[in-house]
DNA sequence: ATGCAGTTGCAAGTCATTTGCAACAAAAAT
DNA sequence: ATTTTTGTTGCAAATGACTTGCAACTGCAT
């Protein structure tokens, strides 16, 4: 886990981006991360850690993160963007419409399907998403 | 036609909603629409119609259109929301991501296992949304 | 230790969309 | 047809989620 943490620090530094104290606070928490934490929520976990750390400098770390393939940003539904670790496979999401929480899945089936399709319409997919908003069944 | 929007037009009343100058031209605007326009381009495809309509009230429409089931809304990655009617059967789109442009498809294999996976981990699915994001395949 | 390019906090700006408000106009009621 | 009721309009100002200019700072390669 450090030597998980040092080869990214390495490869960031490597493409120019400085390890700064709040890009190393921001980074401990991200690997933390079990949820889809949004910018607000991230500036809440990691402010105590660099007392001052303003919110301008969450968004500009999570731009560059995610520029540098670290993190995925996801654009839910008339919310804030949420932030997750972007080592783990591919998936999609549902979000539970009441509790805004948001469960992972994946369907090679739909994967391959959607890719049949844009070929067959003669497109390549760059990328897609597919989010399924839920509510809990009851009964 | 003329009886379709008829019916539409009283429906709406029925609901409420007063069927105003402005709003007439705007539905008109989205029966003749065959694409995916935003706000911006309805406004400018609607106020030679209606001289000095705001933006805002086209806003107030189609929040309005919305809300009664008229027409639905897009919120596209890093787009303002494009908008179609509602009344063609249920599809998915492709966005084109050199031009823009929007390919509607729709796979009944697909949506058959989206709430096939809804339903095995719990949950019912209230609405979704699937976009490919594409490029023309050249060669 | 040193220099410079990348980074920070803060204030101000941007973009799409929403909202308060007083004048106005559908549709209802008379 | 006129009045009354209540939803709607345009305009200006506000909102929410970010983004950006800038001068004061660091990482960190040398
Ligand atoms: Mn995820
Ligand atoms: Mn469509
Ligand atoms: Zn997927
Ligand atoms: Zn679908």
């Amino acid at each position: 886990m450090q030597d998980q943490t040092d080869r990214l620090t390495r490869a960031l530094r490597a493409a120019g981006v400085r390890i700064t104290r709040q890009r190393a606070v921001l980074l401990d928490v991200l690997a933390e991360t079990e949820d889809h934490p949004d910018a607000v929520e991230l500036h809440r976990r990691a402010e105590p850690r660099v007392p001052g750390l303003s919110l301008s400098t969450v968004y500009r770390t999570l731009s560059a993160l995610e520029e540098q393939g670290v993190i995925q940003r996801h654009q839910f539904e008339g919310a804030p963007a949420r932030f997750e670790r972007a080592e783990s496979a591919h998936h999609d999401h549902m979000i539970d419409v009441e509790t805004g929480e948001v469960v992972e899945f994946r369907s090679d089936r739909i994967e391959e399907l959607q890719a049949r399709i844009a070929t067959e319409l003669g497109y390549e997919i760059v990328h897609h998403r597919m989010e399924l908003y839920v509510r809990k069944r009851r009964g």
